[in-house]
RNA sequence: GCGCCCGUAGCUCAGCGGAUAGAGCAGCUGCCUUCUAAGCAGUUGGCCGCAGGUUCGAAUCCUGCCGGGCGCACCA
C-alpha cells in the first residue's frame, strides 16, 4: 500500500473517533513535512470548533507512531507528518522487489480500443498526425502494461472520391514507376501530380470520376489498383512508425473501406429504430442536444442527397463494430480538439441507438495544434505542412551534433544510437509533457536542451546511473523496460537528498493510476522530471562508490530503483533511455 | 448567434479547493585533482485576463464580461 494510504487510512480511524462520522483526512505531499493532512480545516465549521483543536485531537488519538517520526499540527490546523526512516526503506524495499514498481495491475482487465494516427493512402505524414500517432502509442503502452486487453486501430483514410484520381494517375504512370515513387516515400509528389491534373484536364477529371463508380461498383481490376496503393502506403507508414519508435503494424491497419459492406446495414438499423429522418433527400440522425447556426437542430449525416456515405456513417459503423463486434469496453478516439463536436454526435447516436451502454464508454482524447515559433500553426517556410520524416531527420540529426560536441568520447555507432534516442524521444516528449489539450510551441533549442522538463534531462539522469554501475564493475540486476529485481540488498535512506528521492519514487505507482484513467501523459512526465531533479541532487549530495559498503549497497540499490522507474516511465512515452549519452 | 478549448514570471509551461503560486529558459552569483558540469546550489522576477459570487479558505468551483483559437448539413 502507497504511503499516502497507509496516513489516510491511518488519520480516517482518528478522524472518524474525533467527528463521529467518516471524514477524509485529505493527506497531500507538502513543503512543509513529507505530508500533511488537512482534513481538520474543512471538519472545523461543520464541528464549530478550531481547527487547531481539532487536529490535535486526532494527532492525540492516531496511531501513527510506526509510520511518522514526527508528527504537528501547523499554521491553521494542518498536521504535518514526516515519515519514519523505517518505513521508507521498507517501502522502497518492496517497490525494488516488485516488477511493477508500485503500480497496480488493472483492477478489472477490459477491451480497450485506441484509435490513431489515421494517416491517408497516397498522402504523406506531416506533422498533423504527430500527436495523434505519439499520444496513441502511449496510451497502447499504458493500458497494455497495466493489463488490459487494448486494440490499436489505425484508421486509414483509404477510401473515398479521391482514390477516383489518384488510380487514374497511377495508371497514367505505370504501376512500376507509380510504385517507385510511392515506395521511396515521395506521396507529396504523387499526390500533387495527381491533384494538378485533376484541377486542369477535363478529360482526367471525367476519367477520375468514372473510376470512382468502378472503385465503389467493386470492378476487380480498380480494385488491385487501389489495393497496390494502398499496400505501398501501407508500407511507408510502417516505415514512418518503425522511425518513430511506435508500436503499430499492419495488423493494426484498418481503414475506411473495412466498414463499407457495414454502411448499408448501419443505415437499415438506424432507420428500424426510428432514428432516421429524411432531410432534403439526405438520410439523417439529429442527436439531441446538438444545434447548430440559428438554433437549428444539428445532424449527423448518414447517407447523403446523391445516396453516398460520407465519414459519419463510416463513424457509427466502426464504433457499433468495435462495440459489438470487438466487445471493446472503452473506446478511446485519439483525434484533434476540432473533431470534437462531431464524435460526441456519433457517440449520442451510438447511445440512441442501443449500441454504446455502460459499462461501456468512449472518449474523445482531444489535443491541441503544434505551433511554430511564430505562434501559428507550424508550417514550411513555404507554407505548407512540415513532412513527418523531415521533421524526425532533423530531429536526429540536431540530437547527433549535440552528442558529438557533449561527449566527443562516443563511438559513432553509440553517437547514432544516442542520436535516434535523444532525437525521437525530444520531439516526443515535448508533446507528451504539455497539456493534451493546449496547443503547444514547437521549439527545438528548448525540446533538445538538457535542463529543464525534456527527455534528455531524464535520459542523461538514467545514463548516469548506468555509469555508476558500470564503474561499480556490474551491471545492474535489471535490464529490460520493466526490468527484473535488483540484488536484494536492503536500501536505508537517511540523508536528506535520498529522502527527497525516496518520496518520489514511492509515487510512481499512484501517477501511473492517475494516468490510466485521464490519459494526460503530462502528469506522467512531470513525476518523472521530479524523479530525475532528485536523482540529481542524490546525485551531487551522496557518493555512492565511495560509500562504506553498507550504504553503497543501499544507494546501488537506490539508484538502480531509479534507473528502473526512468526507463519504465519513458518506456510508456514510447521514449528510449540510453546506457550511456 | 450557439458550442468547445485556452488566457499564470520577459519567454515556454506546471499547479486546478488549502499554508508565503512553482519549474525551465533568459539575467545575475557560486561549484569540475571527487560516480558523465549534458550537472548542482543560490538569486532576481507574478493585481494567476477583468468583475462579481460560493466557501473558514479560490489561480483552482459558479455567473457575467474582455481577449485569442477552433467547430457548427452532404469535404474527411
Amino acid at each position: 500500500m502507497s504511503l499516502k494510504n497507509l496516513l489516510t487510512e491511518r488519520l480516517s480511524q482518528a478522524f472518524a473517533a474525533v467527528a463521529g462520522e467518516p471524514v477524509d483526512p485529505v493527506v497531500r505531499r507538502s513543503r512543509h513535512a513529507d505530508f500533511q493532512a488537512e482534513g481538520a480545516l474543512a471538519l472545523a465549521h461543520r464541528l464549530g470548533r478550531p481547527p487547531r483543536e481539532i487536529a490535535a485531537e486526532v494527532l492525540d488519538r492516531a496511531v501513527l507512531t510506526d509510520l511518522c517520526s514526527a508528527v504537528q499540527v501547523s499554521g491553521p490546523g494542518f498536521v504535518n507528518l514526516t515519515v519514519a526512516g523505517g518505513l521508507l526503506d521498507a517501502q522502497l524495499c518492496g517497490m525494488a522487489a516488485d516488477a511493477r514498481l508500485g503500480a497496480a495491475p488493472a483492477g478489472r482487465p477490459e477491451t480497450v480500443l485506441v484509435d490513431y494516427s489515421g494517416p491517408n493512402v497516397a498522402k504523406e505524414m506531416h506533422v498533423g498526425h504527430l500527436r495523434s500517432t505519439i499520444i496513441g502509442d502511449a496510451t497502447v503502452r499504458l493500458l497494455d502494461w497495466l493489463g488490459h486487453r487494448v486494440i490499436r486501430a489505425n484508421h486509414l483514410g483509404d477510401w473515398g472520391t479521391p482514390f477516383g484520381m489518384l488510380i487514374e494517375h497511377l495508371r497514367d504512370l505505370g504501376e512500376s514507376s507509380a510504385a517507385h515513387e510511392l515506395s521511396i516515400g515521395d506521396l507529396d509528389s504523387f499526390y500533387k501530380g495527381a491533384r494538378v491534373k485533376f484541377d486542369a484536364d477535363e478529360a482526367f477529371r471525367q476519367r477520375a470520376r468514372q473510376r470512382v463508380v468502378a472503385l465503389q461498383g467493386g470492378d476487380p481490376e480498380t480494385l488491385r489498383l487501389w489495393r497496390l496503393l494502398v499496400a505501398e502506403s501501407e508500407s511507408y507508414f510502417l516505415a514512418v512508425y518503425d522511425r518513430l519508435g511506435v508500436v503499430l503494424t499492419r495488423q493494426d491497419f484498418v481503414g475506411e473501406s473495412y466498414y463499407n459492406e457495414l454502411l448499408g446495414p448501419v443505415t437499415d438499423e438506424l432507420d428500424r429504430l426510428d432514428l432516421l429522418t429524411d432531410s432534403g433527400d439526405a438520410a439523417c440522425v439529429f442527436p439531441a442536444g446538438f444545434l447548430g447556426r440559428d438554433d437549428e437542430p444539428l445532424p449527423l449525416i448518414v447517407r447523403k442527397r446523391d445516396g453516398g456515405y460520407g465519414y459519419p456513417a463510416t463513424d457509427l459503423a466502426a464504433i457499433r463494430y468495435r462495440l459489438q463486434d470487438l466487445g471493446a469496453t472503452r473506446l478511446l478516439y485519439v483525434v484533434g480538439l476540432p473533431q470534437r463536436q462531431h464524435f460526441e454526435m456519433v457517440y449520442a447516436v451510438a447511445r440512441q441507438a442501443g449500441w454504446l451502454r455502460p459499462p461501456a464508454r468512449a472518449e474523445h482524447i482531444g489535443f491541441g495544434l503544434v505551433l511554430g515559433p511564430d505562434g501559428r500553426k507550424l508550417a514550411s517556410r513555404a507554407g505548407d505542412s512540415v513532412k513527418l520524416v523531415s521533421l524526425l531527420d532533423e530531429a536526429v540529426g540536431r540530437a547527433g551534433a549535440l552528442a558529438r560536441q557533449k561527449n566527443p568520447d562516443l563511438d559513432p555507432a553509440t553517437v547514432a544510437e544516442v542520436a535516434r534516442a535523444v532525437g525521437i524521444g525530444a520531439v516526443k516528449y515535448a508533446d507528451l509533457s504539455n497539456d493534451r489539450s493546449r496547443d503547444y510551441v514547437f521549439d527545438w533549442d528548448r525540446m533538445l536542451a538538457l535542463n529543464g522538463n525534456t527527455a534528455p534531462y531524464l535520459q542523461y539522469a538514467h545514463a548516469r546511473i548506468q555509469s555508476i554501475f558500470r564503474r561499480a564493475g556490474g551491471t545492474p540486476a535489471s535490464g529490460g523496460p520493466t526490468g527484473s529485481a535488483p540484488a536484494g540488498d536492503s536500501i536505508s535512506v537517511t540523508e536528506p537528498a535520498e529522502r527527497a528521492l525516496a518520496l518520489e519514487l514511492l509515487n510512481f505507482g499512484a501517477v501511473i493510476g492517475i494516468v490510466e484513467q485521464n490519459l494526460e501523459f503530462h502528469r506522467l512526465a512531470g513525476h518523472l522530471h521530479a524523479v530525475a531533479v532528485a536523482f540529481n541532487g542524490f546525485f551531487e549530495h551522496c557518493p555512492v562508490l565511495r560509500a562504506d559498503r553498507e550504504v553503497r549497497n543501499s544507494r546501488l540499490a537506490l539508484c538502480d530503483l531509479t534507473a528502473r522507474v526512468l526507463r519504465q516511465g519513458l518506456y510508456l512515452l514510447g521514449i528510449a533511455a540510453p546506457n550511456r549519452m
